[in-house]
Parts: C-alpha cells; structure tokens; sequence
DNA sequence: CTTATATGTCGAAATATTTGGTTATGAAAG
DNA sequence: CTTTCATAACCAAATATTTCGACATATAAG
C-alpha cells in the first residue's frame, strides 16, 4: 500500500488530476465534444448549441481553459476557444504510463 | 459545429463520461494512488491511510466501483477491492482515438 | 461620443455532492 | 445462539457546485 498519496495529490500528479476534474461533468464533456477536428467557437456559438444560460457557458469554459483543455484567444469583440490536444493527451497520458506500471 | 452531443451524451460515450466523473474527485484520485501493483485493498485498510470517515470512503469506492474502475470480491468479512486496468485504459484509449481524430 | 454587441464577473438561489453518525446486514468467532 | 467485526445503506447536515440574472468591461459600429 502507497500511503505517500493520501494526504494529498503528488504535485505530478496536480495537472491530470485537475484535467479530469474539468472533464468529470457532462456539461463540459458536451462542450467538449461540439469541437470539430481542427475547430474554433466562441462563446456565442457555443451558448447557441447548448441548454444552458450564457453565464452557465462561460463558468464551464472558465474551468475548461483553465484546466488547460481548451485555449482561447480574443479576437475583437469575440473570444475564440478551441481544444488543446496537447495537454489532454498529455494528462491521459500520464495516467496510461501509471497504468502499465501496475 | 457538431451539435449531435449538445443535448445528451452519445451511449458510445456514456462509459467514458462515468469514468471521468469518477476520477474527476482528488479523494478518488488519491485512493487510486493508493494501490500497489496488482494489490487489493479491504476498506479497512483504505479507511486506515485516508482522511475520511469510513463512511465517506464507502461513498467514494462505491462510485468508483459504480464506473468499473475498480473491482470488488466479498471475502469473508471483508470486502477487497482492486483496480480494474482494463476498463480504464478502455476510456483513456477511447478519448486518445477521439484526440487523434481531431 | 454614443450605442450595440460579445463576453466576463458578481452574488444569491437552486441543486448536487459529500460527510459522518446511526442503523442494518452478513459472516465469523465464541 | 449470541456476540463481534467489517462493511453497506440510510439519513440529515454541511459543503460545494451550478445556475442565471444583473451589472461591468471592452471592442466595434454608427
């Protein structure tokens, strides 16, 4: 038994558990999903397809980019978001290693 | 804009939504940790080495038990339970596929 | 400069989850 | 059979998250 873990996440450990978290709602899983390959939305279009309010949206967004599963970029009165693949596959990543180590 | 998942989650992707939301929880993150390849673990034990209540444990391992993370087997009094490698990797793979589609 | 539009922020209410004491169940021990 | 022990189930309280309307900010348009 690794009794090193359950006082608290490893700092290692601090970025995938904070990804999975973000991807741990339904919501967020939905937004994620909206995304086609290559994709850019904004906060409009985004709200437009979804059954929430605006500030709903923009909450899950919020935990999304800050996750580090999405990035944005403001584009004049817009704020584009779009899927970083790179920290999503790195986080999974890291958990398919800790797997086969088991 | 693919607004087929705006509304609900695909069946394909139900399992990997439980998964997600039940690693998306650094106390079942931490519990998960816990384990030593290929150990099992009574509640007991889990109990022992965590900060919660037995009863809050007894919650969490339900939920992740619920999204076939982990496993359990009755033996005797106890209950062990153990990590369910197969059905995780599953998940992570399935959104690996699904990244390397976008 | 004023107005319109897109988005973010705030705050309170609604909702969901977590928590731990208590009770129930089932298995082993005496 | 009774007691003891491990765990699950139940329930109410505590806590956290989500939600949305109202307000704030920033940019573009008129």
């Amino acid at each position: 038994m690794n009794i090193n873990y359950t006082k608290e996440i490893p700092s290692a450990w601090k970025n995938v558990s904070r990804v999975f978290s973000a991807l741990g709602d339904e919501h967020r899983q939905r937004i994620l999903l909206t995304f086609e390959p290559g994709e850019h939305l904004n906060v409009g279009q985004i709200v437009e397809v979804s059954t929430l309010s605006r500030s709903a949206v923009s909450h899950h967004l919020r935990i999304l980019r800050e996750a580090g599963v999405l990035d944005s970029e403001k584009i004049g009165k817009e704020v584009y978001f779009w899927l970083n693949k790179k920290q999503i596959k790195e986080s999974l990543t890291a958990v398919m290693d800790y797997l086969k180590s088991q």
